[in-house]
DNA sequence: TTGTATAGCTCCT
DNA sequence: GCTATACAA
């Protein structure tokens, strides 16, 4: 999901960008997108199980490209899933079996165009089909990485340790875990846009002025992200707002539970959020210099033991 | 003005 | 995952 709403925000700070400027560099890249871009052309032989190679050969052809402009990918690849989101990916696996119902009723009635389009609904990224484009890789000798959790988390400590000197993805959450350099939107030729956080002061729709990299992450928690569902009715701009206003995540929480009366705020709401925030500064990445996992940022020392702990398993148990 | 709900897109020629 | 669009508070 990302943040509802954040790209279109931070439109004034876009930069047109090409792979060619980034010739001699190295580029940390989702490869869930790529997977899942695939897996598009083959959708149906994934839904049915019959061998296919298509979605290899379409990752690869983007690893050429990446190569041919003189760029180092450096490829992380989703891990498990945290529990926190558990609930949204047993949403997604029931819309996609009501795809498939579709789908197979259509093939077997001889409308295979129509069917076409609702296994492209119902096609999912397996693990599977990463370990084959992982040999491939291999192969071509790419450098790669699974991330224990989530590739966004990866992605950010990789640029924070100086591995990469960028991030390619479409997920707006990036810039929430604090990535310096991201790359939206790069197409079959290469050309992207950049989105610089040291910009984000810069940005004409809304006053980021002296915002620091907390404020922004808080307004991004408060408008509902991955972790955490926002309360009815807010969005990033209320989010600022009342951020502006009361300083503290906490304090606006307090205000908002007066003013919007009745059972809107869970009463658990802002302990969630605070778990939504230190899976922002805090989940478990796997650093590939010292092979061992470790937390994004060092954890401080009044919470060293208790990240331990299975109340925290939030992070990556 | 701001947020939400819905639909369409990702492949390839 | 994204965007574009129409509609609602």
């Amino acid at each position: 999901m990302g943040i509802q709403g954040l790209l279109p925000l931070l439109k004034s700070i876009e930069k047109p960008v090409h792979l060619k400027d980034y010739a001699g560099q190295t580029l940390a890249v989702d490869g869930y997108v790529w997977l899942h871009k695939g897996a598009f052309s083959c959708a149906q032989e994934l839904c049915l199980g019959q061998p296919t190679q298509k979605y290899i050969t379409y990752f690869m052809r983007k690893i050429d490209m990446f190569k041919f402009f003189g760029v180092k990918p450096y490829v992380v690849f989703d891990g498990g899933y945290l529990p926190s989101k558990a609930a949204t990916e047993q949403e997604r696996l029931s819309r996609r079996e009501e795809s498939k119902k579709a789908a197979m009723e259509l093939l077997h009635s001889g409308k295979s165009k129509q069917a076409q389009d609702h296994f492209r609904k119902c096609v999912d990224v397996t693990p599977e089909m990463a370990y084959a484009v992982i040999q491939a890789l291999e192969a071509a000798q790419v450098d790669f990485v699974v991330a224990p959790y989530e590739a966004d988390a990866q992605m950010a400590y990789l640029e924070m340790k100086g591995l990469v000197h960028g991030i390619v993805t479409e997920d707006s959450d990036l810039l929430v875990f604090g990535c310096k350099r991201v790359i939206f939107k790069l197409d079959q030729y290469g050309s992207g846009i950049e989105i610089l956080h040291e910009n984000l002061s810069m940005v004409r729709d809304i006053s980021f002025h002296e915002w620091t990299m907390t404020e922004i992450r808080h307004m991004c928690i408060l408008a509902g992200c991955d972790y955490l569902p926002s309360i009815p009715g807010m969005g990033l701009k209320t989010a600022q707002r009342v951020l502006r206003r009361f300083k503290t995540f906490e304090r606006a929480i307090k205000h908002l539970r007066m003013e919007y009366t009745g059972a809107k705020i869970k009463a658990d709401y802002e302990e969630a959020f605070r778990k939504a925030d230190l899976t922002f500064l805090y989940a478990r990445v796997y650093d590939p210099v010292s092979h061992s996992m470790v937390h994004l940022n060092a954890v401080p020392e009044e919470l060293e033991e208790l990240v331990q702990t299975d109340e925290y398993d939030f992070l990556g148990p």
